[in-house]
DNA sequence: GAGCACTGC
């Protein structure tokens, strides 16, 4: 695996060296580049040249014409995302009607590539360059040349158009990332390629994954005709790597373990602010929990310290915060005033903080796993990998040389910490992936080529699940029409099949909204210090049966409200929720519409919506323990002790049988989102799983 | 009386 260029053209001039670990380092650029950007007279075109990328312009074009994957490795800032598909489009890439795609993992990204790229280009955005992502298709067929999509509307448009022929070219951005959606997509692009020789992949990382990236898309191409293969592009990838824009930054190590990191991270900031010359502090520690400490221990020393410690502004920063804290962060800090953001992984990837100098590493993050035995997914405190430190490291070299602390030694960084994380499909409950797959006609799951295959365990568990809900058949092929339409819903097929029920029950517009309101995260504002008011304001719309009953409850309030933003403020609702709950009903509603479903209502018969609520999710069936003094309960399938989750409308209620939509593990099994059943309605939904269920249905 | 790292269709 060479690099390359085109020959006469210049070669890449950044220095580039393998380290101990198998890595690539940059070397520092010379900095003179990047000194006049306060000026603001360079036209687009002349800041367009001053990205580290530009440089390869040649290079990746050249690359792209003769490799049909290319592999660009490099740091953030390198102008990769924005300046690779212009080059492409400059080159003829989307002449002729062609597409050029660029994926992006997260929705925020594609809205601000694909602004910035229109920008460039001096078109409006949804012309020439447009976007895609859930809910919102700024795009133009006929016009459209360069369009930016999340990775996860790729993999749907693959259900219309299995190999993807409007597309030319396709650029898969943040890949180092490995989520589920980028893995499957890799997956599926490899397949694609074999039947579409033509189709150009550019795999962008910021990572050094490039070599085991390349050996997956080493495509041996069969029964290659030797006339054609001169014309046909070079199955081996190629690898270019790019340097980035970051400046340098230094590490620094603790030189024994620390027992107590939260402790550690809380008398760095302190150190940094007696020693060091002023910059923001970003501090990376777990969660919610870890973080409000930090924030509490901090001000305390603050106000006990007093004198120029004032000067220390402390903000915590995790998903759950309310948007008007989230400004805060963004406001540039005030003269004088050293800025701490005390932050979870949050600000590792999906959003970055300007004017950070100094970043404190705990070394840990929250993980998810999953055990296919049980088919519990929990979120534990977990070591992060090299990959990881060195990202986190980078968040301090954005602004000028920075410093990095981290709070492990460095003999752990060496010869402990693992070189990349686990993919999250390694991680994964895996049957939406799995259902996402068979609609596409991959029969032979266990067979197919993955990026990093998961578990054969938790491949069976998702098989056997999908045949318990009748989506798959005894042949793991997806039943008509259930299985098949299953798949074209964007929802957990629990949830899917739950809808698709409902009309059995005459109740779908019902169940469409408790659907909706299933996918969304939480409709409640969870606010600290107005305990009562928040517990009144949820009594209000709790009902008997369950949670899922006191979501419609909220919804026709919602309504009646006339959407009001004043009403959700009042109730303790957020109103971004809800408003993307009415997005996604709105989308289902289309759904099933296009399936012949129609939409019925069943008044106030909530036994209806029970019934319909226990035919998606009957295998997550609890009984309340006969004399538990505490509200325990055991699922019915694995005698699993749970519990229902205080924010349940049930909690204390404890009911005699429920039924539970998913499963929180910290340091006990909590059930959210419970409904109250009768347990005859059981046999009633699923007499093949509770009367005649064989412990392990076979499948192949 | 507890918690939810982060995404996405």
């Amino acid at each position: 695996m060479s690099r390359f260029w085109r020959p006469g053209s210049e070669k890449p001039t950044a220095a580039i060296v393998e380290d101990e670990e198998g890595g690539v380092i940059f070397l520092p650029t010379s900095t003179s580049s990047s000194s006049s950007s306060g000026f603001g007279y360079a036209s687009l075109e002349r800041q367009r040249q001053r990205l580290p990328v530009y440089k390869y312009r040649r290079a990746i074009l050249y690359l792209v014409e003769r490799h049909a994957t290319t592999i660009v490795v490099g740091e953030t800032g390198s102008g990769k995302s924005t300046q690779i598909p212009q080059y492409l489009k400059e080159a003829g890439w989307a002449e002729g009607g062609r597409l050029i795609g660029c994926t992006q993992p997260r929705r925020l990204a594609v809205q601000t590539v694909a602004s910035r790229v229109a920008e460039e280009v001096g078109v409006k955005l949804g012309e020439e360059v447009g976007y895609t992502i859930r809910f919102e298709d700024q795009t133009n067929p006929g016009t459209t040349m360069i369009k930016l999509l999340t990775d996860g509307v790729l993999i749907r448009e693959m259900m219309e158009d299995p190999l993807l022929s409007k597309y030319s070219l396709i650029m898969v951005d943040e890949a180092h990332e490995r989520s589920i959606s980028t893995d499957m997509l890799l997956g599926l692009l490899k397949k694609i390629q074999r039947r579409r020789p033509d189709l150009r992949l550019i795999i962008s990382s910021a990572t050094i994954e490039a070599r085991s990236m390349s050996t997956f898309f080493n495509i041996r191409r069969k029964n290659s005709l030797l006339e054609s293969a001169d014309r046909l592009p070079n199955p081996e990838p190629a690898i270019l790597s790019v340097e980035g824009k970051g400046y340098t930054v230094e590490i620094h190590y603790v030189e024994e373990p620390v027992s107590d990191y939260l402790q550690a991270a809380v008398n760095t900031v302190l150190l940094i602010h007696e020693k060091e010359p002023p910059g923001d502090i970003l501090v990376f520690l777990t969660g919610q929990d870890d973080i409000d400490a930090a924030v509490k221990m901090l001000n305390e020393e603050i106000q006990y310290r007093g004198r120029h410690y004032l000067d220390l502004l402390i903000l915590p920063l995790y998903s759950g915060l309310t948007r008007g804290d989230q400004d805060l962060i963004f406001t540039p800090t005030s003269k004088g005033k050293r800025k701490v953001v005390i932050s979870t992984n949050i600000a590792e990837t999906s959003l970055t903080l300007e004017g950070v100098v100094y970043v404190i590493d705990s070394g840990f993050s929250k993980q998810k796993c999953y055990n296919p035995i049980s088919d519990i997914e929990s979120l534990v405190v977990a070591p992060i990998s090299k990959a990881s430190a060195r990202q986190r490291a980078g968040r301090a070299g954005r602004v000028r040389p920075g410093k990095c602390f981290r709070l492990y030694t460095e003999e752990y960084y060496l010869k402990e910490m693992q070189p990349e994380g686990i993919p999250e499909m390694q991680r994964s409950n895996l049957v939406s992936c799995i259902i996402q797959l068979k609609a596409l006609g991959i029969d032979n799951i266990l067979g197919f080529d993955w990026p990093a295959s998961p578990s054969p365990e938790a491949m069976i568990r998702a098989l056997e699940v999908l045949y318990s809900l009748g989506i798959l058949d005894e042949d793991a092929k997806l039943t008509v029409p259930l299985g098949f339409q299953v798949a074209e819903i964007p929802l957990d097929p629990m949830i899917s099949k739950m809808i698709l029920s409902a009309n059995n029950f005459g109740c779908s517009d019902e169940i469409l909204t408790i659907a909706a309101f299933l996918s969304v995260q939480s409709v409640w504002v969870s606010m600290r210090g107005v305990k009562k008011e928040f517990d009144e304001a949820k009594l209000r719309f709790a009902a008997a049966e369950g949670d899922h009953v006191t979501f419609l409850n909220i919804y026709k309030g919602y309504h009646q409200s006339g959407k009001s933003s004043q009403w959700c403020y009042k109730n303790f609702l957020n109103h971004q929720a809800l408003k993307k709950v009415i997005d996604i009903r709105e989308q289902l509603a289309r759904i099933i519409k296009r399936f012949g479903i129609p939409l019925t209502s069943c008044d106030r018969d909530m036994e209806a919506v029970r019934k319909a609520v226990i035919a998606g999710a009957f295998a997550n069936a609890c009984h309340l323990e006969e004399y538990s003094q505490n509200g325990m309960y055991k699922t019915i399938r694995t005698s699993q002790e749970v519990y229902i989750h205080p924010s349940s409308v049930l909690f204390r209620v404890n009911p005699k049988w429920v039924i539970y939509q998913s499963l929180v593990s910290t340091d006990k099994h909590y059930m959210r989102n419970v409904i109250a059943i009768e347990s005859s309605w059981l046999t009633e939904a699923a007499p093949h799983f509770y009367q005649f269920r064989t412990p392990n249905p076979t499948l192949h």
